[in-house]
Formats: C-alpha cells, sequence, structure tokens
DNA sequence: CGAGTTCTTGAACCCGAGGTCAAAAATCAG
DNA sequence: CTGATTTTTGACCTCGGGTTCAAGAACTCG
C-alpha cells in the first residue's frame, strides 16, 4: 500500500555513483544529483536520508561492479601476466578514454576523505584488499599452470600489482598511454 | 612607502600549504585560512587576491620543496637500490607518522581537481616529471658507479618507481607500515 | 604636520549547499 | 468512497562559503 516509488532506488544510485565519481564528493551538490537522477530533492532526502549515505551506498556499487569486473576478466584463459597485462590494459584505455579524467572512485575518495571520514576509508580499504585476494589468486593459478615460477611470492606480488595499479589509475590524469603502457611493461617485468 | 605588511607572505604560503594538504581544497574555507595563518581573510584576500590563487601558491610551494628534499636525499652516498629504498622509507614514515593520514598533497589535487582544472593538472604534472627527472639521474649515477646494469632502460625504470610512489602514497591511507615496507622491496626487485 | 600610499580588519554581501516540510498525489483495504 | 499509508515535489530555511568594502592604522615624503 501508499504511493509507489516512480524510480529505481538502484539505477539512482548507479547515476548517483557517475556524478561522485567525476566530481567529487565534495563538489557535487543536492542540486548536481537532482539533475543527474531526474528525481527531485525531497525524494532523493526521503530515500537515502542524505548526501553522505547516498554516497555510502554509491560507492558500496562500485566496489561491488569493480570487483565483479575483474573477477570476470582475470577468469579468462591464458597465463597469468597476460591476462594480469590485459587488465591493466583495460583500466587504462578506460580511463583514458572517458571524456574526463576521472579516474579510480575508490582512489579519488580516500585521496579527499582519507583520515578524516572513517567509513569511507575502510571501505575503500576492503575494496583494495578484495582485488589483492583476485590478484592473488590467478597468480597461483599460473603456478599451478606453470606460467608462473612456483616460488614466486604470491600475496607480495599481488600486494605490488594493486599499488602498481593504484599508480597507474592517478599517472592517467596527466601521462598519455604509451607511456603508461610501458610502465605496465616494467611493472610486469617480475611476473 | 604605505603600511608595512605584518605577515609574511612566504609563511602565509606555507601555512595554507598545510591547511590545504590536510582538508584537501574544497574543503578548506577561507575562514579556515585565517585562523591557520592568523591572517584576517580581507588580508589574505588584498594579499592573495582568492582562495585559488593561494591555492596555486601553496602546490607551487610543496613542489619545489618535494623537489629539493629528494635531490638532496638521493645524493646521498651508497648504492642506487639502497638509496632508493631509503627515500621510500623515509616517505612511508613521513606518512604514516603524522597525525592524520593526509598523503601527498600533489596526488590528492589531481584526484580532486585531475580533469577539471587545468592549471593545478599542468602543476602537478611538472612535478611528476620532475621526480622521474631525478630518479633517471641516480639510476644513471648507479649504472656510473656500478651498482645497476648498465643495459637497465633507466628512464622506464624512472617512471616506473614514480608510479609505485604514487601507488605507495595512496596505500598509506589505508595499510599499514609493514604491508607497505613489503611493496617497496617487491618493487626494488627489478633493480 | 599633512598628504599620499599601502596594509588590516571586521562587518556586510550574495549565493548556493544541505536539508526540512506541508501539501498534494497515488496506492490499497474495507 | 473513505481512510490509512507512502511517495513526490517545489518552496522554504538556515548556515557558511567566497568575496568585497569602508573605515582606520602605519608608514614615507615633503
Amino acid at each position: 500500500m501508499g504511493r509507489p516509488k516512480n524510480f529505481e532506488p538502484d539505477v539512482v544510485v548507479a547515476q548517483a555513483m557517475q556524478t561522485f565519481w567525476t566530481k567529487g564528493y565534495a563538489d557535487t551538490s543536492p542540486a548536481d544529483l537532482a539533475e543527474a537522477t531526474g528525481v527531485a530533492k525531497g525524494s532523493l532526502y526521503h530515500c537515502f536520508g542524505s548526501k553522505r549515505e547516498l554516497f555510502a551506498k554509491a560507492l558500496e556499487l562500485y566496489g561491488r561492479t569493480a570487483s565483479e569486473v575483474t573477477e570476470e576478466f582475470l577468469a579468462r584463459p591464458g597465463t597469468a601476466k597476460d591476462g594480469i597485462r590485459a587488465y591493466l590494459v583495460l583500466l587504462m584505455d578506460m580511463d583514458l578514454d572517458g571524456p574526463v579524467q576521472r579516474g579510480c572512485l575508490a582512489q579519488n575518495t580516500v585521496s579527499e576523505l582519507g583520515g578524516r571520514d572513517e567509513e569511507a576509508t575502510r571501505a575503500v580499504h576492503r575494496m583494495e584488499q578484495r582485488m589483492i585476494e583476485l590478484f592473488t589468486a590467478r597468480i597461483e593459478r599460473g603456478q599451478r599452470d606453470g606460467d608462473v615460477a612456483k616460488d614466486l611470492d604470491a600475496k607480495a606480488q599481488a600486494l605490488f600489482l594493486q599499488t602498481t595499479l593504484t599508480g597507474l589509475r592517478v599517472m592517467a590524469k596527466t601521462f598519455d598511454r604509451k607511456t603508461l603502457y610501458g610502465v605496465i611493461d616494467t611493472a610486469l617485468a617480475g611476473l
């Protein structure tokens, strides 16, 4: 009973995510969100409570999506090195091909709010941990498949890859494609 | 002639830099700057024109300082690998020992404003280029000193190190010291 | 000392950010 | 249809952000 919602909260969160991603948390106003979602400010507050809570949902969606894409991509056939290279190249291409250099929402968030927003910081940390798990699993699979040295410390390598990826996505805001591809090759030399 | 300034613009810029560094650009208000510098808002505007211009000076100071510290540190005796490791460890310690996780002002800036503020983006790019020059020079010195393989591509390695450093400083917001030290070791394995 | 100049400062200004609300609209049970 | 319930919406409110300004203070020159 009661009047039915005339929007899908999930798609509103997705649209909000895009806006936060592009403009950052502080620079996204309720008016921006209303325009981006096509839902009036009042309705957004009625449904989500506050800008901060909507952001939390957007960040969570981002993490879930990123995790799924990564998992799916790394599951493809081939060697670990080639798979991971292709994944890093894909991310660089996505970053560079967008109309505006927006990087990674998780990193942008920790840059903007890190140290001053417990919850956001922890959410980003969880995403990073998840990425590291996925990289670790992919490297271990490579070891079983025989395309990665058995004595390599998979966890350490995964941690290193996550660091490289983080660095790359920041560098993608100021460097060109060729340079970034070069960094990928250098970083993967040890695999 | 005229009434003399009763503050040193340079130290005000330095204090403003600290504030921007800790809170980010958008979250630093003129009131914050007045409090941090001990100079009334009106005087700040009289002297610097706008928040944005003061920020530009702060960012420039940051770049100059970072460049000097890096140059000085990498000039110390020892092998390239040890020198660079010590430098990365130093930065991690500085990031971790602060009362609040603030990372690198340049990266924070490009995360917050990248793609939407030409001047800031370019300023950060210049700093990154400068860091790469310094790393390159240090590696080439290592090659002359005989502690780095002569066939290593110094420029590519420097680019890679800058990426790693960037990643590390973001990771320093969510990971602990031991983990970060581990990443440093992995990253330097190829040197 | 006054005139001219430059700096200082709090008060005041405008606007937009973030959020609240009252009234209207849409649904369902009886 | 009535009432209970839930959602929608723009109008409205408050507050603080970024900036301007008018008045005064501190200096130099003649």
